[in-house]
RNA sequence: GCGAGAGUGGCGGAACUGGCAGACGCGCUGGACUUAGGAUCCAGUGGGGAAACCUGUGGGGGUUCAAAUCCCCCCUCUCGCACCA
């Protein structure tokens, strides 16, 4: 009798049904807003773990909601595949990395199609295609233009065993992940991209990404890290050098009782003579646990007050950020009290807190927060940021430094010394130098045929046929640059690369004449993924996005409006993962279960940026929902089927029971519900809570005659819509059940009529003195006074009042009424 | 250390601008149907109490007719940054 819900059957038959009907590529209507949707594109490490399943599940909700409520959707996917992995797999497995690649791809775009996402696959990219990678190394050129690209000296992990490069996730607790050698760093030249050139406007534009979590723009803001400060001179005595310090607190000036050095600043080897007692220093250069310093023997002269201090070579100063050199004040900077305690240095007190008496004659720790100046000259009595404005103009005023502003973003090293990466294009010439390829010669096609031993460096070195090569300028020989770029470039405008049509990312003919595609379809209005992101690949993404609207190609500044950051998957208390033996497997799931079940759990389990704790009874759960609505679609399919609602007006459906009838008004409540979470937050947990209510309510009612059962088709079909873009295969199959056409992903959303979802009675809560004491029905929108007449005449309520006297009473519109009372009269 | 966020039943989680705490799901208890049930359906389910009722949102104080929600203090956990001068 009743068909049993077969998920094995019903979703193979409507994916194949949907890539049939290629229903969900992009449409071209221009008279239809556009909505991109876009989840961040995975690595292909071989199979799709359930993070990917809640990302991925999470955009289709919004993607599909989006396209039910007539926007024209753009809803691509592609690969992230460049990468370590790949070489890793070759050095251990011997199989070549692109054929690696290439098979964990095809493997799991069938793992993403059995998830029944509806993307426009003709718009997918991957990255370690000649296509693809083409254009990171023409964005490449146009930065070298702009002077956005340049190569400077610095260092990398380096396994002298292996001798090769190591990167910083081979490098596991300071040993190599191959021969558990220790790693040493090592100097090399390699390619940087400016973008500390776009420190301030990336900074700034952090307050428009209004649609972005707060967390996160806060993360990318203190990842630039802007700060004001003065830069002064402390002239080294005896001598006509002076040291070039960085200060933000200026105002501390005249309690410096010492200056330090960075190790790698260039004047240390010419204050210090015993190169052994720099060495060991510099050993310890930027090394947290330990601070150590080391007299020099010279002396500086602060230049407010003329006092000669001593000065160090210390490790903690760092070279990459201010000047290299400090000015400390023990007094109020707890690591320079720290380290004045332990070098038996001064401390000096120039910054008074407001209560005093918080200070003791002898200092426990440094007093670092705003005060008055005291014994600081002509500066005593002002209030520390008062001072600051004055003593940076006095030092300006004076000659003696400037003030400027620091970043802690630095420049991005791209180099990398490995194979499986997009060749940066460029060769060196021994009489020309340094050259770039010429924009026609590209794209500059990573070799096949390499070996990979995992010692020796990079493949590419031994490549000969890719290393000689000829100078494009004098046409003598030259060699070609074997490092490749950091896979963070490609991931840095593969959101712009989808907007051009069908397999047709053509940069050089955007900048010639403006395509259109790009302009309309950025920016990304919502962008899903990991918060593990939320500062590399979306800083990058900004900083590229804005390179290309500098050349040119887009008008757009900020890629991503709206950002999603969901949580991970937990279980037993710890995200998913191999080495915890705690992961679930999707592909065993889905067997299982199907795609519908591990949508809807992952989506109802909790709100898309919170954590999610994976339970095995709750998909049971999931699955169990499911059924039930399969179940009471079969049980009643032959009066579903017949029951005509293509003239059923659900607002006034005319002599209705009254069961019915609420079951209209639930209906219309339901779609309200469920349209406000989706749209407040993405809240997919309550919007199915709602829809799980609804279908309960279903359950529950019994059809009497023609108008109930129209009333139950009315709900049942709402439920469907409603429901499609979670599980969008057994909605499909209903639907068509009872008589509609397919597909239900091309119908439009409900509406609700506000009206249908008030309530007729309210049950309206009494309270007395705040505490609940009782309960009464009563038609909405009656009088506050008849509120309070059938209230005070509830003989419970009477009860209770007795002979106290009424002091006051509080109604709540269709709530409660609050009666407050005191003692006996 | 700095910055951010979170503490609600046995569990995951609800509660829009202060207004019935615990929606929905899991689990559990009882029942029905069954040869059987780990399937399905029905009922119950914060704690205490036979009940009226009392009590309850990390702890303590406060504002208010009314507090999970607002204010102050404290505790715990998670996540980011971590020598940035």
């Amino acid at each position: 009798m009743e068909e049993r819900y077969d998920h094995k059957k019903v979703e193979p038959d409507w994916q194949k049904y949907w890539s049939e009907k290629n229903l969900y590529r992009t449409g071209s209507e221009k008279s239809l807003e556009k909505f991109y949707c876009l989840e961040m594109f995975p690595y292909p490490s071989g199979k799709i773990h359930m993070g990917h399943v809640r990302n991925y599940a999470i955009g289709d909700v919004i993607a599909r909601y989006k396209r039910m409520r007539g926007y024209n959707v753009l809803h691509p996917m592609g690969w992230d595949a460049f990468g370590l992995p790949a070489e890793n797999a070759a050095i251990k497995h011997g199989v070549h990395p692109s054929k690696w690649t290439y098979e964990n791809i095809a493997y799991m775009k069938g793992q993403l199609d059995k998830l029944g996402l509806s993307y426009d696959w003709d718009r997918e990219v991957t990255t370690c295609s000649p296509e693809y990678y083409r254009w990171n190394q023409w964005f490449f050129l146009k930065m070298l233009e702009k002077d956005l690209a340049y190569r400077k000296s610095s260092y990398v992990n380096w396994c002298p065993s292996c001798a090769t490069v190591l990167a910083n996730e081979q490098v596991i607790d300071t040993k190599c992940w191959r021969c558990d050698s220790i790693v040493v760093q090592k100097e090399l030249d390699q390619w940087f991209l400016r973008i500390s050139h776009y420190a301030e406007e990336l900074l700034q534009a952090c307050d428009e990404l209004t649609g972005w979590p707060e967390k996160v723009v806060l993360m990318q803001k203190n990842w630039i890290g802007k700060s004001y400060g003065v830069e002064v001179d402390f002239r080294i005595d005896g001598t006509h050098d002076s040291i070039r310090i960085f200060t933000t607190r200026q105002d501390t000036l005249f309690g410096a009782t010492f200056l330090c050095v960075s190790p790698n600043h260039p004047l240390s080897g010419k204050l210090i003579a015993d190169k052994n007692e720099l060495q060991k220093v510099t050993a310890q250069y930027g090394k947290a646990d330990e601070k150590i310093g080391l007299f020099t023997g010279r002396y500086c002269i602060n230049p407010l007050n003329n006092e000669k201090i001593p000065v160090y070579i210390a490790n903690f100063v760092l070279m990459e950020y201010g000047t290299g050199a400090i000015m400390s004040v023990p007094a109020h900077d707890q690591r320079d009290f720290d380290f004045a305690k332990k070098y038996g240095l001064p401390i000096r007190v120039v910054i008074s807190p407001p209560d005093p008496g918080t200070m003791s004659a002898e200092l426990s720790r440094a007093y670092e927060d705003e005060g008055t100046l005291v014994d600081s000259g002509q500066f005593s009595g002002l209030a520390s940021d008062v001072a600051r404005e004055e003593i940076a103009r006095f030092i300006e005023d004076n000659g003696m430094g400037k003030k400027v502003v620091n970043y802690k973003l630095r420049d991005w090293g791209i180099s990398r010394q490995r194979y499986w990466g997009t060749p940066i294009p460029v060769v060196y010439c021994d009489k020309c130098g340094i050259m770039p390829v010429p924009e026609k010669d590209l794209p500059v096609i990573l070799p096949e045929d390499v070996k990979f031993t995992g010692t020796g460096g990079s493949p590419l070195l031994e490549a000969a046929s890719f290393v000689h090569t000829v100078c494009p300028s004098c046409n003598g020989k030259a060699r070609r640059e074997t490092d490749t770029m950091d896979t963070f470039v490609d991931s840095s405008w593969y959101f712009i690369a989808y907007c051009f049509g069908k397999g047709k990312i053509d940069f050089v003919s955007a900048l010639k004449t403006r395509n259109a595609e790009l302009d309309s379809w950025m920016p990304v209005d919502q962008y899903i993924g990991g918060v593990e992101h939320a500062v590399l690949h979306l800083l990058y993404s900004r900083f590229f996005t804005r390179v290309l609207r500098d050349i040119g190609i887009i008008n757009t500044s900020e890629p991503f409006r709206n950002l999603l950051t969901q949580g991970m998957v937990i279980k037993d208390g710890a995200k998913m993962s191999k080495s915890k033996g705690n992961v679930v497997d999707p592909d065993y799931l889905i067997d299982k279960y199907g795609s519908d079940t591990s949508r809807l759990f992952s989506l109802f389990a909790a709100p898309p940026e919170k954590d999610l704790d994976w339970s095995d009874k709750g998909v049971e759960g999931a699955y169990r929902f499911l059924n039930r609505i399969w179940n009471l679609v079969y049980r009643n399919l032959d009066r579903l089927k017949a029951a005509d609602i293509k003239s059923f007006d659900s607002r006034n459906p005319g002599n209705i029971s009254d069961a019915g009838r609420n079951l209209l008004k639930k209906t219309h409540q339901t779609v309200k519900k469920v349209t406000n979470d989706i749209e407040r937050e993405y809240h997919f947990n309550t919007a199915i809570a709602a829809l799980m209510e609804l279908v309960n309510e279903m359950t529950g009612f019994e059809a009497s005659d023609v108008r109930d059962w129209q009333a139950l088709k009315f709900s049942v079909e709402n439920t469907l819509l409603l429901l499609s873009p979670f599980t969008p295969h057994i909605t499909e199959e209903l639907w068509i059940s009872i008589g509609n056409e397919s597909s239900i992903a091309e119908k439009a959303w409900p509406s609700w009529d506000e009206d249908m979802t008030k309530k007729d009675e309210i049950e309206l809560v009494i309270q007395i003195n705040g505490k609940l004491r009782g309960k009464l029905m009563m038609p909405a929108g009656i009088p506050d006074e008849k509120v309070k007449e059938l209230a005070l005449n509830d003989i419970k309520t009477r009860g209770i009042i007795g002979r106290k006297v009424i002091k006051k009473i509080i109604v709540v519109k269709g709530k409660l009424i609050n009666i407050v009372i005191g003692e006996h009269k």
